[in-house]
Formats: structure tokens, sequence, C-alpha cells
DNA sequence: TATTATGGGGGAATAATTCCCAAATTCGTG
DNA sequence: CACGAATTTGGGAATTATTCCCCCATAATA
């Protein structure tokens, strides 16, 4: 757990960011990009989900950009925590998972911005921007077309699952254990046991395997790489 | 196809820097990483392995930052392009993805340098001015965990399958289910079950999911295959 | 207020999986 | 050829993992 007060006071015109992504490396590079922007300023950064959600309550960002990829519970759940803790705060989601699934599923939990790392990076300041003035901003690129009818009926099903189930899924197909997920989403294995019955049902899967193989086609994970 | 040449001029002291991510946002953010060290600049980046291949041949780079995660050809046959065209070429791959595996891929494949995205920003600096003198660095925080798979070994226990227990493991990995698999195979589903259960043995993974995922890695069966 | 969607989990039945063992087969080697 | 060793195949019993059906709580909604 970790997160850091990069700046105490600010300008009345500074756009305050709480900036959260689990890759030290990453998050700096953002870092230095908004910072580029004089009217940005990171007023905090995490690389986890609890640390994330302290500096939000102690720091009141007037926008956070919250990377989805983030390991363990998904980021949808923080953001859907953040968004109890202040109806109105605004979330800019940017991620590296082209997926409509997440897309769709960032949105509904109440995200009213949404970018891909795709993007040209003025369009992610811009969308600060955006988002600290209220506007929602979507990015239309950021989409790879979901083309095949296989695809689309695919996309359906995995548009059927709800946020707790996708998180699930995410985990399973990455290849952890039932008593992991159980530990990561703080649940009884019964219930990981349940559900899992459940989202293989939604998805029309029969093995772990073919979970694993539909995930992968939406971006759901990460291709687990290839020489 | 997309590269930019950022600046033709250098001081002499100045470590020219190619830098290859395909997220725009994130290579964005590397850049004013990099050039927030006076003795860095970005002579050059990309967004793909040809483009990325051509600046190289074009501006000569001092060291080359690679980031492994890009669609399409992987970033290692790129590495070994480059290093085709200049054995002594300083490439620094820089991945999110924490394995063994890949890390071993890289080395084998040439890289001098390997680091996360896990480690502290000043290490991505450090070891970019390593890789100029020709120094090799190997970052030890970017292996995580017990868990992580090791290339070799996990080639070794591949190999330690018998002729039967790797088909039966290709089918398990495509997602088929047990009774399928004893059909093919013309075997008892009781014979099926002990099998499977050797071959997650052998291989060290406790998951079928687990079993995908090392079959991708190796090849065993195709990414993203449609069950 | 009724209602619907979601999230969490218990209990008992059931299917899946393991563990240990054994027979038949193949295979290289002294 | 005969021998041990590794491979291939499965049985029986024990053990888990998983399902199925149910209940409860909480929000959001009509």
């Amino acid at each position: 757990m970790y997160f850091e007060v990069l700046k105490q006071a600010s300008h009345l015109s500074m756009i305050r960011v709480l900036l959260v992504d689990d890759h030290p490396v990453v998050r700096a590079g953002y870092k230095r990009l908004l910072e580029s922007d004089s009217n940005i300023e990171v007023a905090a950064e995490a690389s986890d989900a609890e640390s994330a959600y302290m500096a939000f309550v102690v720091y009141h960002p007037d926008v956070t950009v919250l990377d989805l990829s983030m390991p363990g519970v998904s980021g949808l759940s923080l953001l859907q925590k953040l968004l109890m803790r202040d109806p109105n705060a605004k979330v800019l989601i940017c991620t590296m998972y082209d997926s409509h699934t997440i897309k769709q599923k960032a949105l509904q939990a109440g995200a009213k911005s949404f970018v891909s790392k795709n993007v040209a990076p003025e369009k992610l300041l811009l969308s600060i921007h955006a988002a600290y003035v209220g506007e929602e901003f979507v990015d239309a690129d950021s989409l790879s077309s979901p083309s095949s009818k296989d695809a689309d009926e695919e996309f359906v099903r995995i548009d059927s699952l709800t946020l707790r189930e996708l998180e699930l899924f995410r985990l399973l197909a990455q290849g952890k254990t039932i008593s992991y997920c159980a530990k990561v989403m703080n649940l009884n294995e019964k219930t990981v046991y349940n559900r899992q019955t459940k989202i293989r049902d939604k998805l029309k899967v029969d093995t772990l395997a073919g979970l694993v193989h539909l995930a992968q086609r939406h971006n759901i994970i990460e291709p687990n790489f290839i020489a």
C-alpha cells in the first residue's frame, strides 16, 4: 500500500489530479506528461486500490485518473467506491485494454470519461480539462470494433456479467485459483464457486480454459505472450 | 506506421534514445520522464516494429528503449532485427510483464538490459546510463514472486511430458472437455482425469487456465484459439 | 410499497478429482 | 533374448470440488 502527497498547496486555477496506476514507471511518465500542462498538477498518486481510496478521501482531487489494468481487485470496484464516496467525483478511466466490454462497464459504473492509452497525449490532457468542468469525454478511437457475429454474441454475453462477475472472470481467466480469488475479492470460497458457475453459464463456456480464450479475444486479460 | 524525429542536433554528451512503445500516452509519458534527465534526449520515437526499425537505421540511437508489449510481431523479433543490424546496439527492454519467461527470452535474444515497469523511475534512467556505457543491467526487482515461471524450466517440464501427455495437454489447453478428450483419444475418462493431474503436476500449474497460458507461451497452441 | 437486480452465502446432493495400486505394453540394453 | 525401466491404461475408495436450490440483505426502481 502506497500513496504519496506531491503537492499540498495549489493555485486556484490548478486542476488537482490523483493519479492511479500500478506501474511506477508509467505513473512517473504520466505525471510528467500531465504536468506539462501548466493548469494541471498531480496532487497525489497511488499504486493500488486501497491507497488510492485513502488518497481520494484525504486529498479531494478535482480529477482522478484511473488506470484500469491493476492487479487483484479490478479498478472498476475502486471506481464504484469513489463514486459512492462522492457521486460527483470526476474519474477519468484510462486503460490499455481496447475493449468494448471494459468501456461499457466503466461507463455503466459511473465513469464520466474514458480514454485508451492509444489516444494522442494531448487528448488525455484535453479529457482531463473536460472532466474538470464536468463534461463527459468518451474517446471514440479507443475501441476496436467487435467485428464478427460470433464476437458480437460473445460481447453480449460478457455484457450480461455484473461488475463483480467481470472481476472474477478476469481473475479466473488469469489462472488464479478459487481460494486466491476468494481472498482478494473478500468472498467466501463457496460464493466464488457459485459465481464461477454462473459466469460460465452466462458465457456459455464449459471449461476454465474456454474462459481464458474468451477473455483474450475480448481483451479482458492480456494475451499471455508469445515469442 | 509512424515514427518521428524529435531532435536532429544534440550535445556530444547527450544520450540519444529511440523510444518504442505502442501506446502514445505511455510513450509521451516516457519521453517526459527520460528528458527529466538532462543527459538524455529522445531522438526519435516509434509505435511499432517496422517504423522502429527504420528509425533505428536512420538515427543510430545510443540506446533503444523497447517496450515488449506490442501487438502483432513481438518486440522480441524487433530486438533480434536490431541486433542483426548492429550487434553492438544497446537495447533496453522495458516491459510490464513480470515474467521470467519474457526476461529469459529477451536476454537470450541478445538484450543487454532488462527492467520492468514496476521499478522505480530513477532505476529506468540509471539503466539507460548503464546501457549507454555498455554495462549490462538486469533489474532484480523486475521479477516477482516465488511462483514466477522460468522459461527454461518450463521448457524442461514440457519436455518431460510423454507423447500422450502432450497430446492431452494440447486438447485441454484448447478448452476441450474431459469427455471430449476421452473420446478423441480413445481413453476412459478416468484415465484422462488421472493424466490431467499428472500433467498439471509435471508442469507445476494448478489451474486449467494456467495450462492455457503455459501452452501459449510455448506455442503448444495458438494464442487466441477459438474454442 | 412492491419489485427487480445485484451481491453474498448455507446445506445437501453430486460430480469431479485425487491417491494408490496394478496390469499390459513398449523399448533400449547388457 | 531377457531384463528392468518407463509408458500407457484404468480400477476402487477416499476426498474435494462443484452444483443446485434455497434464503437473506441491500439498492435502485417503478
